[in-house]
DNA sequence: TTTATGCCTGAACGCTTGTTCATGTGAACT
DNA sequence: AGTTCACATGAACAAGCGTTCAGGCATAAA
């Protein structure tokens, strides 16, 4: 079971950490179980990434590329800031939902010093989208005129409860429309309905 | 240093168990460090705690239990749905903000198969009382006709949310108000101002 | 004084972990 | 054919862990 291509061999430890990572939690996943869910050696592991830190953040690196990117570019073309905030919102609820391995993962490591940095700048970056939707409305009339920062921050708390939602209580979660519509009309009623 | 009162000495294991679990996490804190900042030597600890686990589970459950009854107490007397819901936002906001230790032990254990059941339980007592203020103000007219479970759903992700953001990005938290002004409120303008 | 009881100790045990390194192997080039 | 080089191996090492247990000490009861 000798020579293999080295990229293939990487990818392959990467998709199988993140399995093992999924399940297990950093702290608990071992180097020896990796090495085997990624079909190598303990040593080849080595090979490729430095340490467990280094395999851990290269992979979640990667990962929250992925997911970043898939988000932004599903608003950036939308004009109307209540339909955009509406897709971000779907997208974002979507996205987690369909991808819980790397929530996972995130969910059991939250408290980590290492990776934090990187995570902060995830949520700088998702919290800047929505901030720059809600000038959008507000400048064309559309939203009130809210706190631009704190409501950002509100509204991508919900996003983000969501997805931790997903890794405690998978079966008590709830759809983008309603959420969307509860962030964009509120809860008190009005004149007839 | 001998001679002392079981009751005080698993009081005090307790207390500084917290604070080394909310420092490491459960799976780097040890029971040598547990047993120091007790002031009580490794044995002792196994005298009140059949092992780690125990330990561990004994305290969340002590500290979640505080946690739900402080929020459950402060809205259980007003009549007001808008105003309940806003106070229990505040309260959960508040709380969380200063008892952070309990949500970053959290924060760092939250896919452990053991003690989900516990959270799930907390979770579900919490995400009831905001159904039971939904229910309250459809009835009494104040709120739309909603459905209540996925309403108190996105509410009380919001809530968890905000919770998380305690652990990740403490300096960038949003006020209880501007919270349940948007979702009383919510986002797009109406009439005049 | 002897016995019993409750609180406490920490060396020692067994196990798991991340990491290293001497060694092996096959394909490509000379 | 020999040489080189990238890829791969897994026993071995050192450190850390949770847990146990034979024993110690102080107070209360006999």
């Amino acid at each position: 079971m000798n020579k293999r291509s080295g990229i293939k061999s990487k990818k392959r430890i990467l998709d199988a950490a993140m399995k093992v990572f999924a399940e297990y939690g950093y702290a608990k996943a071992n180097m020896r179980v990796i090495a085997k869910a990624s079909d190598i050696s303990i040593g080849g592991l080595y090979l490729y990434f430095k340490n467990k830190e280094d395999l851990y953040l290269t992979l979640m690196k990667s990962r929250m590329g992925d997911f970043a990117g898939k988000t932004m570019e599903s608003v950036k073309d939308i004009n109307d800031p209540a339909k955009a905030l509406g897709i971000f919102i779907a997208m974002s609820l979507n996205y987690a939902k369909k991808h819980k391995e790397l929530i996972l993962v995130q969910g059991r490591e939250h408290g980590f010093a290492f990776g934090l940095e990187m995570k902060r700048k995830f949520f700088r970056k998702q919290r800047g989208l929505i901030e720059n939707i809600i000038r959008q409305g507000i400048q064309s009339g559309t939203f009130k005129k809210v706190d631009v920062q704190k409501t950002a921050r509100i509204i991508f708390s919900v996003i983000r409860g969501f997805v931790l939602s997903i890794v405690v209580e998978p079966d008590s979660l709830f759809s983008p429309e309603e959420c969307s519509n509860l962030i964009l009309n509120g809860l008190i009623r009005r004149n007839n309905k």
